[in-house]
DNA sequence: ACGAGAGTGTAACAATTGTTACACTTTTAT
DNA sequence: ATAAAAGTGTAACAATTGTTACACTCTCGT
């Protein structure tokens, strides 16, 4: 059964690997598999391997002191999840991580990464852009949570997901989950989505959002 | 000239160097100095080299789309900045970093990093741990900004910041730079802080502060 | 096709925070 | 030593967001 292909994973992507199962074989790494709606790792949990995501999806959420969530973001396979963290000095879970659906995970000891990178420079390399690519996605999401506003989150998030050519794209959440990763109230997010439709800035229809007004919605941020 | 004590450096003092004139003379960088509150690079700035901070100290901070000012840390010398983002695919530097002081900057080109590390193991370990802490801080920073009211941000700073052992610690912000770290306005942190010294929650002299009712502070949290 | 449950729209009200302004104190530079 | 600048305390008011509640629509499984 081949249930990795290593080729589509960021990390691993550039291994010249002859054999990719003798490789995988080579690597002491243990297998588990997670039910839909599983708790796999939990905030806080001792992170002394890294955990790759071979097969289904994931979502990590970080659960702050006051009991909210924060919804960080989804996980498809195949990716490491929170790579960085095995060779932190505190090296904890920094979010709960949640199966979406049917799920397998690889844990590979940090020894065995520390080997591959050694042994294998494209390895190290893509490790360090994966890494530094993660530490440039938790740069953005600070940016979007220190913007005050909800229509200003909103703008934002809109502006960033929108391609120059195209102002009609799919928000593969629905508002409950949007409200969380913008750490805000549901009611509240939905009376500011209104009031810019009202507004005429944007359209909604079901999970399809279009912009209408651009330089109002980059009014917003201001 | 000695600027540089690599052995104080979290990503070089593991490197074991006879010579540590000859090894600075062999790296190919370039040095730069900055006087007081000169702006040392800009948020945006594309980052393809790694800038060592070998003397001073700096402050960086991120500028807002709605042109806001979130303080992140600020960084003493001998201190790689913001090391992760030599690798990204968008190296881009996110934060603006200004100078406190006399500041000098050694300027490493990318692939003498990639040299360092593939030819010294203990650099490469040095290099990772650092950015995976860093990784650690920025997690610990999306957390305090998740948390809604500004006494519970000042509640989880202050528990965060106290040894376990002493109550009374030193606060190195004025009010203004500790409302930018939290992202808030200042009279608004005034106002709590001085309803939570009214509460005998805390003491607060000067920039000293001092925790006199802990449990009633971790209730702030919830 | 139908009922249960999930997801959404929205309203009234409470709570928190931001804004602006100004007096006052402390620090810094000359 | 003294003026200028930076930092702090605080008040009135505005604006935004959270809370709670409920009706409505949509989706999915049986």
């Amino acid at each position: 059964m081949k249930t990795v292909d290593l080729s589509a994973c960021p990390v691993c992507s550039k291994l010249k690997i002859d054999d990719e199962g003798a490789f995988l074989e080579d690597l002491k790494c243990s297998i588990k598999t997670y039910a839909k709606n599983e708790l796999i790792l939990r905030q806080g949990d001792v992170c002394d391997a890294l955990y790759m995501l071979t097969l289904g999806s994931v979502k990590t959420e970080m659960i702050t002191d006051n009991g909210n969530i924060l919804g960080i973001e989804i996980i498809k396979a195949p990716r490491p999840l929170a790579p960085a963290f095995v060779f932190s000095d505190n090296n904890r879970f920094p979010v709960d991580v949640t199966a979406l659906e049917e799920v397998e995970i690889m844990k590979i000891p940090k020894a065995e990464i520390m080997r591959l990178m050694m042994t294998n420079p494209d390895f190290m390399s893509s490790f360090m852009t994966h890494n530094a690519n993660r530490t440039q996605f938790l740069t953005n999401r600070l940016q979007l949570l220190s913007i005050k506003t909800i229509k200003g989150k909103v703008a934002h998030f809109l502006l960033e997901n929108s391609a120059v050519d195209n102002k009609t794209f799919i928000i593969n959440r629905n508002q409950t989950e949007l409200a969380d990763f913008f750490g805000v109230a549901r009611p509240s997010l939905a009376r500011c989505l209104s009031e810019m439709v009202q507004d005429g800035i944007i359209s909604i229809n079901k999970k399809e959002y279009r912009i209408l007004n651009s330089k109002k919605l980059r009014e917003l941020l201001i």
